[in-house]
DNA sequence: GTGAATGCAAACTCTTTGCATGACT
DNA sequence: AGTCATGCAAAGAGTTTGCATTCAC
């Protein structure tokens, strides 16, 4: 992920908090840039940690009812790989998104893309009754440094 | 799902418990048979209702040990369709599955099945560096009930 | 009879909420 | 100035664990 892309993102977020009303205070704004200098799936915890290391600490409070408004804006994008904690990374605008790979053994998320997952999801969305809004794709398996070690 | 399939899956199932050195204790085969007879993701908190509705009340803490044990031996799958709740479900011996869809209005989830997505996330397997040993995929939308509500 | 499994209650983690203080527009 | 946002601390929900008792094999 590109600086470019990164700040391109945080102006759109900031942009799209000031049209809803919301103000652009110093803890939220660095919540937006914590998720954005990251780009994938960080946990409450860990955008705190990453605050904290670089002496911007912001209360988890904060951070979490700053996750929620972006999520409700459309900002972000809610990520659950199935660890019983909420993970969060920035929506673009333009829709591109991808999904994600956990290692069963050490715990490592990764991102990947695919153009014919996508496709297929498509396809669904014209045979279920429901109106479906978004996606989540989530596979489980062993990273390569896991299988390496085993 | 019909009653010849959830009689086998037991049946399955205290037979791998039997061989794996596990009893076939009564809460045990209680929880064993709620989620057989319901079939489709159950939270602990949905067993532990159901039973108690059938006069057979288990603790929560076995439940939660019954379906940990039972998710270590392969016999159910954990699923989390981002809720923050833990769901789980038989896992049939022959690898037969499906996904899950999620109404962001009221909650409810149905289950579907596909092809093409299926294929589709086989081909990945072989492009990925990790070894895929799962998947899950859920969809979000509104229900056709809270469609015609709206 | 023996070791495994249960149930209760306490502990833990993640997340949300109430309220007084402080900060953005 | 006025209001929205913050931070702390307490409350909540889901899940796990310690320990004495009970039960399956």
């Amino acid at each position: 992920m590109s600086t470019a892309v990164e700040a391109s993102w945080t102006d759109h977020a900031l942009r799209t908090l000031a049209t809803a009303g919301h103000r652009a205070s110093g803890p939220r704004t660095r919540v937006l840039e914590a998720i954005a200098s990251d780009g994938c799936a960080m946990t409450a915890h860990e955008i705190s940690g990453l605050l904290r290391e670089r002496g911007d600490s912001v209360g988890l409070a904060s951070i979490y009812r700053a996750l929620d408004l972006l999520d409700r804006l459309g900002l972000v994008h809610r990520v659950d790989v199935g660890e019983g904690v909420a993970r969060y990374e920035p929506a673009h605008p333009s829709g591109e998104h991808h999904h994600h790979i956990v290692c069963d053994s050490c715990g490592t998320v990764e991102a990947f893309e695919d153009a014919a997952l996508e496709r297929a999801i498509g396809g669904l969305s014209e045979r279920l009754d429901f109106a479906i809004a978004a996606h989540d794709v989530t596979l489980h398996g062993r990273c390569p440094v896991c299988r390496a070690a085993a």
